[in-house]
DNA sequence: GTTGCGCTAGTCAAGTTTGACTACTTGGCC
DNA sequence: GGCCAAGTAGTCAAACTTGACTAGCGCAAC
């Protein structure tokens, strides 16, 4: 098992789960091709900075990267004003691995910061598949619930009194959560937000209107 | 001021905020003394990889990145069994500078990371300071949300709707987070746990029980 | 009696993140 | 008409994290 993981790694494109990548594959996506600062922006006007921790130099990073994996392309443009800019612009591959990468932060608990991304990126899905995702979501965060009331009526000796009371802390964030991702759900299925398949979406929206500058 | 933020940088130790850093301190502080695999062991016991996400490799680094610091002192001890292991022991500084991520962790809301590590070293503290920093947290949780109510009222235009939704969850998971620092706080006053400054604590107790191995 | 598995203990290269730094252009103000 | 602040665009070294790898020892089964 451990060897086919390592195996399969050539095929879904690389490195581990990064919300930095997801973000940063999304903004060029949703723009239709931009050069870096325009995806700094872009997230620090949607308050990213906070909510996913992204600093200004894993974006740069995080392009170059995807580029050199084949994510995307970059064309060189020579400054007209200013230093010379790289715009990116998304591949087919890097499209697929974004929505492979959405519906993983969807469905993986544990890690925030990839829940947070995919939410931004919730659009990427069509309806139907979102709402799918969403709801093993719901249903890990149930079983998760249910180890861990297991867990505490049997405490690890060894374990401080303090650090198993954390856990107290932990149920409370999977309840809220779980909450949160039921109400979500529901809206969706009750045809909320835009999605991929829905007209006026992302994918239909000509070119020339995707770009504010 | 950023100008002193640099020169004071010199007095507290050096690098920013680590979860891994406070928990490895803690450790060899609260073992009285331990080597990598120990501190490795016992982060594990606690489980600690799922709340920190600590994964080995790192608190080998944190370890020595620590004794280069100054926080703890190397003896290398020749390997009477397997290979030679090093023993790391706190020195003064790092019991500070540990209290101080502590108090720093408790105050700091976004950063759970931090929050789980001071949690679980929150017995470095007295009661009273204990409370003190817990009782901060709640207040400046308090504000936060009333900060984010408002920006909810007066939302961003070119913020996505999913984007402005997903501050729903943050409110949720603040809301957890102030209820649960409430009754933490509230136990805490009531006597709960043993602190730093009660009998029996780890400061009392005699340095041949600290060890269970 | 040795093969293999798991535990102890840790190293290391490769990858990622960070935050400080560079450099150029506007636009406003005196 | 010159200077400073703010915005644009990005680079870079240093720090940190990761996960795969090394290596000795005990013991259980064959």
């Amino acid at each position: 098992m451990g060897k086919l993981a390592i195996e399969t790694r050539g095929l879904s494109g690389g490195g581990r789960v990064s919300a930095t990548k997801l973000l940063v594959l999304g903004i060029v996506h949703l723009s239709g091709g931009a050069h870096g600062y325009q995806v700094r922006s872009e997230l620090q006007s949607w308050g990213a900075e906070s909510w996913a921790k992204i600093k200004p130099g894993s974006i740069y990073h995080a392009l170059k990267k995807a580029a050199a994996d084949g994510l995307l392309t970059e064309h060189a443009e020579p400054g007209n004003s200013g230093p010379e800019r790289v715009l990116y612009r998304a591949t087919t591959r890097g499209r697929d691995e974004m929505v492979e990468l959405v519906r993983d932060g969807l469905r993986r608990t544990h890690d925030p910061d990839m829940l947070n991304a995919s939410i931004a990126m919730l659009p990427m899905l069509t309806r139907t598949d979102a709402i799918a995702h969403i709801n093993e979501r719901v249903a890990r965060l149930e079983a998760e619930l249910v180890v861990q009331a297991k867990w505490r009526e049997h405490p690890n000796r060894d374990t401080p009194e303090h650090v198993q009371d954390q856990a107290e802390l932990w149920a409370g964030h999977a309840r809220t959560e779980l909450e949160w991702a039921k109400s979500l759900s529901k809206r969706l299925s009750e045809g909320a937000y835009t999605m991929a398949d829905d007209p006026g979406s992302w994918r239909t929206v000509p070119d020339h209107l995707k770009m504010r500058s």
